[in-house]
DNA sequence: CTGAAAGCGCTAACAC
DNA sequence: GTGTTAGCGCTTTCAG
């Protein structure tokens, strides 16, 4: 019957502590916080002396107690008005992961639209925030970035470029992402090539167009303007918007869509027109979400490091918010991380299979 | 030059505690402490006194310190192996809200398969980790299950019901679901209708299969073998199964898909043919995930409360991980939440539009 | 380089 | 009902 329980029962109440480790190795509990904290000058044998009573009796710092003793907690606050679910999850992720490493707590908020997030950046302000991290179309609309200047939270926004005295962002380079794909696409041998652009409201919308018309340029294929379309980063909008590449006298033989919802609803269109893809259309699409790889064939993107730029978001926000509260200007600013091309089974030369 | 800032500067280390409060409100500390945590035993005179000062200052409790004083930190591992990122985001954010009211530390972990998902547990466990939330497919994975029981760690599972000793879990009822969405498309008048099921690893799958057959039998419609196809819960699965069933000489007038991204997949598939949604053929989906709605026509389905369901489970594990703490019984065990039918536009009565 | 004392902000347990 | 006393586990500050 003992055999039941293998394992060792729970003793959640008797955690150890600072002090059974300090007994245990023989010195003050003093000693144990440096060890713990890093602090340089412990000697290296007393350090090692403390390690060891560390993993004997299995010690874990209490996060309480430390941000407690230290006042170090930081609150920040997330916005975050309707972006793909993708592109969410893969944030939480990473602010979930650096929120637990140091400590901070992450409070996330949904807004509907730019009038509720300035209500909640108002109301976040109030109750004490420390910092906030936006992402587009939030992290894009002046209204909110003015309020932002005027309360002097320190702000950092993702996905999109920003450099002001509290708002910093990371992000990748758009500009160079695109003009990557299209040289891909040009490389491949296609010379028409359609473009679908994203909302008007979004920073990298512009970006991503001039990166696709410097490659052109760069390899002196004219520029078209009626090869380049609206879109709204919706996969509904990208429909409308293939319909429109794919009804053109003079067909392109690729398209590069702003983001891989337009690039799905672009495949999803020239199937219904039976055309092949990749055979008789290359199709690549920008941010490499879940549907890149969920639809068939599986889409040739641009990686966005979502997660590592969300980590490195809420790094940057609370060096800055530690900074301001020791009295020190702001450090390092913004931050631009690599963006990957990741080719996948979407794009061939024009005529015919690769 | 004043100008710039009118909101007042951040005072992050002036906190007012809860001695500031207690003083303002001429009461002792005690008492504040009371009215926060809604102790019954406080004169509402005297709440109301505490609830002015608190809302005068402006004070926040200190979580910290609460949880410091209180020993009431949790520590809950939340594990997923490769769900859906839709599915994955909804968690997320119940999870996260969920652990902000009480005081939960959560620790997100991704697993590669049902090995990897093993090792983090026994890491967790190793490490003090107090309880542990499962989704599918690991929350279905026997051996899974098995080291939980062994180890003793307080676990919910999510999306698939279960309840054992120190396991119970928080899901929808599947059979019911898929029977009433079986019911639905009997009720558009459709008597040929095609079933891709889900993975059979997963225990949802035979349940959903089941409430359809169920749905078919109450009609008094013969069950045709024929039109149940296996599918995987994958977009790609549902490509093949979709086509197995277009393939048919006497092809379905609908087809239910055990998830989204499988009727995403048949809604593609059918366009390929030529075959309108939802004129020709109506399909359904289950779950409402991103997908549901991103694709055209938008997918009829059944909605799982995600975020509440993760919520509801971080809200049970912890009542069980305190009740063991202080000695009780676990208490009340699993938890049914209600699913809703959501009719959006890709079913109708055969052969002709509704 | 190490230690002792004091307290972070709050709440449990007990008084009154 | 309300107040008092003692810490929760850690770090700060100041001594050595």
């Amino acid at each position: 019957m003992a055999s039941k329980r293998q394992l060792p029962a729970r003793k959640q109440h008797a955690r150890v502590t600072i002090s059974d480790v300090a007994r245990e190795a023989r010195v003050s509990p003093m000693t144990v916080s440096r060890v713990i904290n890093d602090d340089a000058r412990v000697r290296q044998s007393t350090r090692d002396a403390v390690n060891a009573a560390i993993r004997d009796l299995g010690y874990l710092p209490n996060k309480a107690a430390r941000s407690l003793a230290s006042a170090s907690q930081v609150q920040i606050g997330m916005l975050y008005d309707n972006p793909s679910s993708s592109y969410l999850s893969a944030m939480l992720l990473g602010v979930l992961e650096q929120a637990r490493r140091s400590d901070t707590q992450i409070v996330v908020v949904e807004c509907e639209n730019e009038a509720d997030g300035m209500r909640c950046i108002r109301n976040m302000v109030k109750t004490g925030i420390d910092g906030i991290l936006l992402s587009p179309p939030l992290a894009d609309a002046e209204a909110v970035l003015a309020l932002l200047k005027e309360t002097g939270v320190q702000c950092v926004t993702i996905g999109t470029r920003r450099d002001e005295p509290n708002v910093s962002s990371v992000a990748i380079d758009d500009f160079a992402a695109a003009r990557l794909m299209t040289e891909h696409i040009i490389r491949l041998g296609h010379r028409r090539i359609g473009f679908i652009k994203g909302s008007p409201d979004q920073l990298a919308t512009p970006q991503r167009l001039a990166g696709y018309r410097e490659a052109l340029a760069n390899a002196g294929i004219d520029y078209d303007s009626e090869l380049v379309v609206d879109g709204r980063f919706s996969y509904r909008s990208g429909l409308a918007a293939a319909e429109e590449l794919l009804a053109l006298p003079d067909r392109p033989t690729a398209i590069f869509a702003s983001n891989d919802d337009m690039a799905a609803a672009t495949v999803a269109t020239a199937h219904r027109h039976h055309v092949d893809i990749p055979r008789d259309l290359t199709v690549c699409g920008f941010d490499d979400t879940l549907l890149a790889t969920t639809i068939w064939p599986e889409i040739t993107t641009i990686h966005q490091p979502i997660t590592a730029m969300s980590q490195a978001a809420i790094d940057l926000l609370e060096k800055r918010i530690r900074a301001v509260r020791s009295g020190q200007e702001e450090p390092r600013t913004s931050i631009t991380l690599d963006f990957r091309f990741v080719q996948r089974a979407s794009d061939a030369p024009p005529g015919g299979y690769r």
